[in-house]
DNA sequence: CGATACACGTGAACC
DNA sequence: TGGTTCACGTGTATC
């Protein structure tokens, strides 16, 4: 059943230039197969896939829309398809499925309307596209309910939507459990799980992003996302999947150990040879730039029968010179290692087409679901290098999920990423601090926010280095400019001028001082007595987690004074920072 | 001059079992000529060395305190030398030097004040510990001023300072440039700034933290931390620095290729075993336990006179089942790579004082002091493996300093590390967005997110994700999003049991006192210091608009202490409605 | 060609 | 024991 599509239509040639306005986009038919049988390939119980194909508006700025879906239902034959390549090139993002349900939870929403406006959308889409089918079943869930409606929901790139972001990042998104997605900054998160979605899961592809749910709870799950990538990654990669099929892997034995590594090689570099013409792979995902036809193959192994005994890799190149190998058993089978390359790079790729070759011999275990393989002899010995591969993997899908986080990461190397988060860290909490400040005075000069809030989703990839301040955050900063005059005023004196910044505050009777002696900060605050400032001051500090020591405050007359000893908190540790911190909450 | 003491006092025999009290650290007078040693041994100018020497206060709680120290003078020959073997294990932190310096920035200290500083500190010094002289010579300059002063710190580990950073995670510190140690989150660099310091220096030891100071800015230089190392870091790693002292290595030529790899195995082998019952290395730094005697021997590769061929490295192990072996010449020497171990791991080490044998061949290059060795023919061989070293400790030194900012850390591992910052990032964003929004909306109910913004710093690891409901939908779809949020905030104030989580904190531990005199009450409160009773004590009394004529608060380990003279409200007439008007916010 | 960055396989240590 | 994490040396790609 489901036999792989070959969909020789989607030629790796492309890869290499991005002309980025019909993105080849794999056929839907083939799209169909491919989303069946990845959801039915689990051992787990997927309620959708859906592919969400990366089109081009206006400026090719990239946005996704529904490519394809497949429900699968729980009740035995009734899966619900519905399929749409690509209806137009129209930038303009549709109305979300929320919206148009009204504003209430779309759970409230009567099964039947339910199958009502599914009969809609179908005839809306069959209008524009005919070779699609809704299939409608007795009941309607929950979930189906939210798979339906998604077929309306365009994401543009780098929105704080999940797909959106998953495209911008390229970064696998994996959240299992009700408060993950209640709790993601995603609003179609919440939706799902709004909608009994316990599970959702955004893969990014050369093509667009993979979008799984379930109702279940799925913790995350490297053979999955292996296979998605090897589905919809690369475009040859079903050859991988046809001859990985047949549920127990083709049983070349190799199991003697002390296998002679030229003749591994040797069938490596004829293999290599074989797909660096046919499928270009490219892993080093996070270099723009326009890339040749570079790869990274590796030969791994497969085999294992009910052996627990995991494959193992042999990396090498091009050319033979393979590395030492000290594992056992191989099978023949390239395996082009890009684990979810950004499909644009924050730099400067035009090209952000690239595909990907991500045949991995893994995808062909537990073909169709299978938990565990009881018995096996020898699994301890390659398991491990397959473990650390994952490990490294989950390491750097966390790393692209902070990338995705983090806005201007100045360079794309995880160092700097890590050095930025930090600072990004501190910049939000002084924001925070800031704003609750604000919010917990009396509202008298507000007109000082209020700035942006646009130019979020344009996403230049370029200049974001300068002004690092707002936006580009792509899902927040709407925020403030003030806070980065902070961090930049902090920047450069160690004695901080009194002055500096406050002038908002209208009366000029707030002072501030802040003295750091050792690991403590002395914070002395004069101002007026009104409109509470005891309670603005120990409110910022705790914002701040400034841990108090001491703080004395007295009142005479109109005028109050505190005195405050603290630890100096780990994001704060100049004096600057530390009053640049407090001061927007004492003089708002 | 100044050969190096081997030190058969510090054997390594006492480093299998961690018995805290009294710390093996090795003798003071060799700790001097160490300090000099290390000081003058290189190429660029420090300013002072300083060991931290780990001690173990109550409940065994690892600090760091002077061990001893030396000042090399610019002006040649008066060095400033101040020694204090462990006064006492007393673990109440002395007062911070810039504490006892008065109010006023340390750089303002006249020079005869501080000489005189200096002097009565001697004395105190010399009181208790008999076996030190501090030489005083003319001016008493910034930087001399700061290390003078570092004699009555301790550092806890685990806390801000960076000591005791170093001390806790086991990682080295560099700081080099005004700017580094100006943000480091870390008070003593930004001290050490303001006196002038521009590159700092805080490399792990088995018994304490070893610190440089420089006036210069030094870039890292993996020299030095290998010296430290070997001084520090293993008792007898003295002999690898005899005979590594020769600065060309020994022309062994083994220049031809296909050089069976068993010999070197043996080779490495016969070193290992020689070495590994001297000198226990353990290059797991990160893991506490006390640990036997493992170690990590690498049998590299030097030679390469002026060929073009790049040498390589073998790697194995004990047992001499070595891997490919592709490569050319080789020089036999032992590489036991240890980098800096961590000395208390955060999860649950007592045994933090391991022996690290650190010996490797590259400190003995520039055995005195000289820049740039010229002839060098071939630096990029062993270059490489030194860059990556240096790149990986880099990013390592990132993950510290994201972990130091990211609060709720689950677990210490990376991948935790990473995704908690995401979510951490996440919360903070929608928090501000949160914020924002309710800053820009009419202030008319503003107690909701009081309580929201209440629950946001308390540490409590698990149920963060339950708070900060709201908003962060921000920009896309907000139609729908704002019923759920709404939904979320109201269930969350509504339900908001009492100290939420919190399960840890003192739990009956909250009292209140109420006496009204007059038309004043007074106010003790008395509670647990964790989660801000300050902070929501203020704020209980602004919303119960009570005019504040005195307040004080002060705590002592997690206790905290808040009495309050205010202004008999009129809606509070009695005592009773006074305390039971506070009292929910504070037990909230 | 040097510097830098990354992934990989591997040994080791901890649960 | 097995799962998991880590650092290390190495090969390689990019600038």
């Amino acid at each position: 059943m489901e036999d792989l599509m070959i969909s020789p239509s989607s030629s790796s040639s492309m890869a290499s230039l991005g002309n980025p306005a019909p993105a080849p986009q794999p056929s839907t038919s083939c799209l169909q197969q491919r989303l069946q049988l990845i959801v039915r390939n689990q051992p787990e119980l997927w309620a959708y896939a859906i592919f969400w194909q990366t089109l081009h508006g206006d400026a090719g700025h990239p946005f996704l829309a529904w490519g394809d879906g497949h429900f699968q239902s729980n009740t035995a034959g009734s899966n619900l398809i519905m399929s749409s390549s690509s209806s137009s090139s129209s930038s303009s993002p549709l109305p979300s499925p929320s919206a148009s349900s009204g504003g209430n939870g779309g759970s409230t929403v009567p099964s039947s309307e339910r199958r009502k406006v599914i009969k809609e959308i179908q005839a809306l889409i069959g209008d524009t596209h005919p070779d699609i089918g809704i299939s409608i079943h007795g009941d309607v869930s929950d979930a189906e309910w939210f798979y339906v409606m998604s077929l309306t929901s365009t994401f543009s790139a780098g929105d704080g939507t999940l797909p959106g972001k998953v495209l911008s990042t390229g970064s696998l998104v994996w959240l299992s459990g009700a408060p993950d997605l209640q709790f993601y900054n995603c609003e179609r998160a919440k939706e799902a799980q709004l909608h009994g979605i316990q599970t959702l899961v955004c893969i990014p592809t050369p093509d667009g992003v993979l979008e799984l749910g379930s109702s279940d709870v799925v913790r995350e799950n490297w053979d999955l996302t292996q296979q998605a990538k090897s589905l919809f990654g690369s475009p040859s990669s079903d050859l991988m999947v046809a001859a990985a099929a047949p549920l127990s892997p083709p049983n070349i034995p190799f199991l003697d150990r002390n296998i002679s590594f030229a003749d591994v090689g040797i069938i490596a570099g004829v293999q290599e040879d074989e797909f660096t013409a046919a499928q270009p792979g490219d892993h080093h995902y996070h270099r723009s730039k326009a890339k040749t036809i570079t790869k990274h193959n590796n030969v791994s192994s497969c085999s294992y029968e009910n052996s627990g005994a995991m494959a193992r890799h042999n990396n090498n190149n091009n050319n033979n010179r393979g590395g030492h190998i000290n594992s056992s058993c191989y099978m023949e089978s390239v395996h082009s290692d890009s684990d979810s390359p950004p499909l644009n790079s924050p730099k400067g790729g035009v090209a952000n087409i690239n595909i990907a070759a991500a045949s991995d011999e893994r995808m062909m275990r537990a073909p169709k679901k299978r938990g565990r393989k009881p018995g096996m002899g020898r699994e301890t010995p390659m398991n491990h290098v397959e473990a650390e591969r994952q490990r490294r993997e989950k390491l750097n899908h966390r790393f692209y999920a902070l990338r995705a986080v983090v806005p201007n990461v100045s360079r794309m190397d995880k160092a700097s990423l890590l050095s930025d988060a930090v600072s990004y860290i501190n910049e939000l909490k002084s924001k925070i601090s800031d704003l609750e400040s604000q919010l917990s005075a009396p509202p008298a000069q507000q007109q000082i926010r209020e700035s942006s809030a646009a130019a979020t989703t344009d996403s230049s990839k370029k200049p974001v280095k300068l002004e690092h301040a707002v936006s580009h955050a792509a899902m927040d900063n709407q925020s403030t400019t003030t806070s980065i005059d902070d961090h930049a005023a902090v920047a450069a004196t160690s004695t901080y001028s009194p002055s500096s910044s406050s002038p908002a505050s209208g009366l000029g009777q707030l002072k501030v001082e802040v003295k750091i002696v050792g690991t403590d900060a002395m914070i002395r605050v004069q101002s007026d007595s009104c409109n509470y400032p005891n309670a603005k001051l120990m409110s910022a500090m705790r914002d701040l987690q400034l841990q108090i020591h001491h703080a004395s405050m007295s009142t005479v007359k109109d005028l109050m004074l505190q005195d405050v000893v603290v630890r100096v908190p780990d994001g704060l540790q100049t004096e600057e920072a530390l009053r640049a911190a407090l001061l927007p909450a004492l003089n708002a």
